[in-house]
DNA sequence: CCCGATTTGTGCGTATGTATC
DNA sequence: AGATACATACGCACAAATCGG
């Protein structure tokens, strides 16, 4: 299928940081409409799954996502879309 | 306001190395009562952002002010002001 | 009310690559 | 050539919040 898998969209080694690979990644399914407004991410266990990195790297994607307030995470619950 | 960025008072390639700089800074706030006894300070990934270093400075930082009887580490908690 | 599963928060140890001395 | 310092990234263990049975 043409939706290949999200990890191989992932550059190991490339010029860009894998933080910030993983960070454009989300951003583009929210501002496409695949993430809409209030819906979950999955988890950050699954999205070290899903891009083939390491946990620290998703939350670090995560945290400027934050910052950009296009994410809010609450502790125990989830990271959802704003 | 004081809440300036604190990155900006470590000098990259300066004469002090990075990680005595970063010690220097959270042993000010200490004495100086930004941080008082029993607070927890932000966690190593935060202070990462904070100072602009690696988290291999940031800890080294730590380890050092744990030396001096002025941090307290616990795993899964965090690190807190003696 | 308690218990377990899920999820995020935090720290621990390590490996690899780069730059500098 | 070797040592030191730093940045990026990986995997793991434990702590704590939330939710459901």
């Amino acid at each position: 299928m043409t939706s290949g898998n999200r990890a191989d969209r992932i550059e190991h080694g490339g010029p860009r940081l894998l933080w910030q690979q993983v960070a454009d990644d989300i951003t583009a399914d929210i501002d496409s409409g695949v993430l809409s407004s209030g819906w979950r991410l999955p988890s950050e266990a699954d999205l070290t799954e899903v891009y083939g990195v390491a946990r620290v790297t998703v939350r670090r994607a995560i945290a400027e996502l934050v910052k950009a307030g296009r994410l809010v995470v609450v502790r125990g619950r989830g990271t959802f879309v704003v």
